[in-house]
DNA sequence: TACATGATGCCCT
DNA sequence: GGGCATCATGTAG
């Protein structure tokens, strides 16, 4: 019954501006378990929320808008529910939201997804061969990886607004609840290394090393 | 204008 | 487990 629900993006909700006008602890939080949805004309891709983290304002020296707002943070200032995509390493993507309301700065890192639906349009967009052996983790485990497979680019989704019903990126809720949530220390950063500000599902294998 | 660096992933050992 | 590609961005000069 879910899985027919999700063939059909019509009967798929994003989530409301309110979820996103809250401290990005309590979006994580609640994010994990949520879909990704990403409307395109091969298809729907679909993959569940496993792995993500909190970045905070001001207090939070780990956070791009530490020190304020600049030409390539500015959707952290603005409202919630809107797409934060930077480039980073030269090489990659990465794929965020803003939380907290207008004016405050906040915001929520994807960093691994289980794969849904779509995944041959994924496999492709990450130029991996998905043949019976291949490991299906290599798609979106990682805030890059996940990035490629779902085609998230700064350019095409910086500053889109996922609450909206037109979006061709958007995040939905079908009723599914983790069992257990663990939060653990944020993954890569230098700054503010200890703090426990990275929200998993417990035992998922899509869970991004680290 | 220059330069140091990064919310990563991949390949090699 | 370690090295490295690769470039947009921010900050200093």
């Amino acid at each position: 019954m879910r899985i027919a629900k999700n063939r059909n993006s019509r009967s798929m909700v994003p989530l409301p501006r309110d979820f996103y006008t809250r401290d990005p602890r309590a979006v994580s939080r609640d994010l994990l378990g949520k879909i990704l949805v990403r409307r395109q004309r091969r298809g729907l891709l679909t993959a569940r929320i496993v792995e993500v983290e909190a970045y905070l304002g001001q207090d939070d020296p780990a956070a791009h808008s530490h020190r304020g707002r600049t030409p390539r943070n500015f959707v952290l200032f603005g409202p919630p529910g809107l797409s934060y995509v930077y480039f980073i390493y030269g090489n990659h993507y990465l794929f965020n939201v803003s939380c907290l309301p207008d004016g405050e700065a906040g915001g929520v890192l994807f960093r691994a997804l289980e794969p849904i639906s779509g995944i041959a349009q994924m496999a492709d967009a990450r130029d991996v061969v998905m043949d019976g052996t291949g490991d299906l983790r290599k798609l979106t485990s990682g805030p890059g990886r996940l990035a490629e497979a779902f085609g998230i680019t700064r350019e095409r989704d910086n500053e889109k607004d996922l609450t909206s019903p037109k979006s061709d990126l958007f995040i939905t809720d079908d009723g599914f609840r983790p069992r257990r949530i663990e939060i653990t220390p944020r993954i890569g950063i230098t700054k503010a290394a200890e703090r426990p500000l990275r929200y998993i599902i417990a035992g998922n294998r899509f869970v991004s090393r680290g």
